[in-house]
RNA sequence: GGAGAGGUGGCCGAGUGGCCGAAGGCACCGGUUUGCUAAACCGGCGUAGGGUCAAACCUACCGAGGGUUCGAAUCCCUCCCUCUCCGCCA
């Protein structure tokens, strides 16, 4: 959400700024609202006044036992008159709030321009990339074989698009997050935080996946409780309509959570595997920053990320997203692409981003400096990282040519000592 | 799930229809005094919206929403949350 100054007295400046971004944006009815907005407040405030010095004087004729019974009929025009002025501004601000929610954060201006994935920009490469003297397999097929992924078997208990990790799938998993989450708070000055999962729709609102993307998380319809799809939405929203102090920033939280996703929109993709599923399992890092900080932070936030693909001597890229692949709050983004070797490619397993001011408004989440106005912070997060998708890495940059799997050295004191993964027993 | 109690400013806490945006205390900030520290004394000290070059000023906010009334922290209704006891339960 944008500062609300800016949308009544510079909207021209940001449409402008947005360019396409805001190409389904309502313009011209979010201007003709917050005029009319204005005016209404206006006159209703005017009338209240009227209202309020009217009724204090009846009270001083009662009190002196004098009548007041022409006085009170006045107000009681004045009242209905304020009753259905408030409907009208009701019927204008109501529109205008969900058109204002509905308008994407505006780009740092070092974002690249650009209208979709094919116009980010590589920023950095990390790692050699491995040879095979067989073709490499996909992680399903080699799970499958191993006996470490069973997707038949989850589809079964639950559907298409979920997984079920048994014996090493199950126990990699559980090591990567021990691993990274050491990481971030041995290293990274992270504080852990282990969040609900089921979080309400105030705090769905606060970051941004509310109103307008209701249709790709789950929902709990008795109690009105969403399942969240990062454990960026409950763990920002430990802040919201809080003021902190300037001496408590930064903040650096990182949780360890199941993340649930409907994928509305995504048939067809990635329908095999760990990729794409409705449940899975990441860690996240978000920071809570003052302003003239979070573009340092930004760097610190990615380097943090790229720390754990480097551990695993997994081959990376660092990608800055460009204008038209922004999501819907960021203000810059990099992207964090593992190689996956089935398929030729760099794939996604981080996302990390400054929100600026975007989320804190929203959220309602500030700061004050001793002395002066609370002002809106800066939020920040990435995954720190995807732990079905580097579960997915390894298994496709560590293959052997006998479809065994070496375990990644610094992943080797959380599994027991356990070297590699052969096929199980049962 | 059943029964009861309660939600007031950063915190504690008074306030049951007007003189209440809200006493008092603590905390915090500025000052006076004091050999230092402490204490004492004086003053300041919420958020948001409107308004203004800036101010003055105006409006709203006592868990949330609605109602009664000329006037609501105070009365009525609905909801949310917290606490205590019982039941159930990892």
């Amino acid at each position: 959400m944008h500062d609300s100054r800016l949308l009544s007295d510079q909207l021209d400046s940001l449409r402008t700024q947005l360019g396409t971004r805001g190409k389904d944006v309502p313009w011209d009815t979010i201007h003709t609202l917050s005029e009319q907005r204005r005016n209404l407040i206006r006159q209703v405030e005017d009338l209240r006044h009227q209202l309020k010095q009217g009724s204090d004087r009846i009270g001083q004729l009662k009190r002196n036992k004098e009548p007041a019974d022409d006085q009170m009929a006045v107000l009681r025009q004045v009242r209905e008159q304020i009753q259905s002025m408030e409907l009208e501004l009701r019927a204008v601000e109501e529109p205008l709030r969900e058109h204002a929610l509905s308008i994407p954060n505006l780009p740092h201006q070092t974002v690249p321009k650009g209208s979709h994935e094919g116009d980010n920009e590589e920023i950095r490469r990390w790692g050699d990339l491995p040879h095979f003297s067989f073709t490499p397999r996909t992680h399903f097929d080699l799970g499958e074989a191993l006996g470490i992924l069973d997707f038949p078997k989850a589809t079964k208990i639950s559907g298409a698009r979920f997984s079920v990790g048994i014996g090493m799938g199950a126990q990699l998993e559980r090591a990567l997050a021990n691993f990274m989450l050491d990481l971030h708070v041995q290293e990274h000055g992270y504080t852990e935080v282990l969040p609900p999962v089921l979080v309400n729709r105030a705090s769905m609102t606060g970051t941004g996946q509310l109103p307008k993307f209701e249709d790709d998380a789950f929902h709990v319809p008795t109690e009105d409780f969403f399942l969240i799809p990062t454990a960026e939405v409950p763990v920002t929203n430990l802040y919201r309509d809080d003021i902190l102090d300037t001496n408590q920033l930064p903040i650096r939280y990182v949780a360890h959570t199941p993340c649930f996703r409907r994928e509305a929109g995504s048939y067809g993709k990635d329908t095999q595997g760990l990729i794409r599923v409705h449940q899975f399992q990441k860690v996240e890092l978000v920071n809570f920053v003052h302003p003239e900080q979070s573009y340092d932070e930004l760097e610190r936030l990615t380097k943090a990320a790229e720390t754990i693909l480097q551990k695993l001597k997994l081959p990376y890229r660092v990608m800055a997203l460009c204008t038209g692949d922004l999501g819907f709050s960021a203000a810059k983004t990099y992207d964090l692409e593992v190689w996956l070797p089935s398929q030729q490619h760099y794939r996604e397993i981080s996302s990390c981003s400054n929100f600026e001011g975007f989320q804190a408004r929203r959220a309602n989440i500030r700061f004050r400096t001793k002395g002066e106005k609370p002002q809106f912070l800066h939020t920040l997060n990435g995954s720190g990282l995807a732990i079905g998708r580097t579960v997915v890495a390894i298994l496709e940059n560590y293959q052997q040519a006998d479809g065994s799997v070496t375990i990644p050295q610094v992943l080797q004191p959380y599994l027991h000592g356990a070297v590699s993964i052969g096929p199980s027993k049962t």
